[in-house]
DNA sequence: TTTTAAATTTTGTGATCACAAAATGAAATC
DNA sequence: GATTTCATTTTGTGATCACAAAATTTAAAA
């Protein structure tokens, strides 16, 4: 039954410069980070390597970076897939983003100087762009630019890749359960941000954060509608 | 030069149960993390596959995975190597360690039951045994236990992965470091912690959580031993 | 019809091979 | 002696192959 749902994704030409191992990485993740692939859906090397038109080896590499990050659960059986969303696992992926982008943004305060105060400006605007033309994937793009620029401000930085790897458990879901919705209406937080970075004020900047990820997830704000959402996500990919 | 120095590291046998990949991902980390591989050394995959006895396959697996997990570095030149540390990078580190650690203590803390707490009360007696001994290998192991003990007592915990990543991180320099120490004199925080456990205070746990933590890293305490050490491990892994 | 058992296919693992890029070493030039 | 150039070797990447474990299908039995 598995079988019968077939896999489809967003195929971006390579670049030659770069490598195929890391060209499949990229796309298998931007595939798993938009809700391209079902959780529970059960990944092949061979089928993946096929639609990729690569050998199974750069595949295979991709698939185990991707299980490291835990964008992906291999199973004892070795089935590859997309990891079920739980309501449990939903409220400690969020917590631990606060814990972490908050104290990483606390981090890189010192280091935001004129040109990237400019640069996180111009991605605010482009956010509120997006979101007058209602382009949800472009808002989430843009969102993790400005969160992305705001973090790697800070030259030393190192909790980068560990928040990367949370946006990457939760991005299925969202992408998802987002597509379920009638209408979004996301409330811009950047403001309040950007107003703490200007004042250097670390303890507004680091409200400013959580609640922009608060925000990030209302729309499955009452546990009915995210026990609703997991339960409508599980049935899309149904194993 | 670096092919000079020849790499030497602890080899456990293999249980047939378990894949050649898996083990040879077990024995390279334990190697990183215990400074059996010096910084900056260059490693290759064919190197490290003679020595362990295998195919090249299963250690190229075994890099990528400990690279996505920042424990070891591929630079632009494809090399491969356990990276440098710098005074900064210990900071973040440390720093990232106390925001996610105290995190996923606190919310552990309400799944800790009676038979947890008899685990975690075992563990630090042993800690205590192992401090009699001198036993440095011993305590950082123990010392882990306790800690993973207690984060994955939360049964929907997500971040204990975060943790062992930045764990990683900070072995090899922590191991390589205190190999220069003449005397270590470790003060035990783990009484403080089991004390807030027990009373069901998240904030205390908090605090010796941090405090632990910061006393794990108390032998550099300085700015200036952790130059020092910081160019010695340097020097002992030259490019 | 449902359940069980055997046969077949598919799959991940691991080894090997081919090749271009990078590193190394030797010879030539300044 | 120091630096550049070129030939040689080493290395990572990616493809292919062999095989045992797992999944699937088919056939037989209840």
């Amino acid at each position: 039954m598995d079988k019968k749902s077939p896999i489809k994704f967003t195929l971006t030409e390579r670049d030659e410069s770069v490598t195929i191992s890391k060209w499949v990485y990229m796309t298998l993740r931007h595939a798993v980070m938009n809700g391209q692939i079902l959780p529970g859906r059960a990944l092949t090397i061979r089928e993946l390597a096929g639609i990729l038109g690569v050998s199974p080896m750069p595949v295979r590499e991709a698939l185990r970076q991707l299980a490291t990050e835990n964008a992906l659960e291999i199973k004892d059986n070795r089935r590859v897939m997309v990891p079920n969303m739980t309501a449990m696992k939903f409220t400690e992926l969020c917590e631990a983003r606060m814990a972490l982008e908050s104290h990483a943004a606390a981090r890189a305060l010192p280091y935001i100087d004129k040109p990237k105060l400019e640069k996180l400006r111009e991605l605010d605007q482009l956010i509120d762009a997006a979101q007058e033309e209602g382009n949800l994937e472009a808002i989430n793009l843009l969102n993790q630019d400005f969160h992305r620029t705001l973090y790697l401000a800070n030259p030393h930085q190192i909790s980068m890749p560990l928040i990367e790897s949370l946006w990457l458990q939760l991005g299925p879901f969202l992408s998802l359960a987002s597509r379920h919705l009638k209408e979004h209406y996301v409330i811009d937080r950047h403001d309040e941000a950007m107003k703490a970075i200007e004042g250097k004020d670390t303890l507004a900047l680091q409200l400013a954060i959580n609640a922009d990820i608060r925000d990030g997830i209302a729309f499955v704000s009452t546990p009915e509608r995210l026990h609703h959402f997991i339960e409508e996500c599980a049935n899309a990919g149904r194993t």
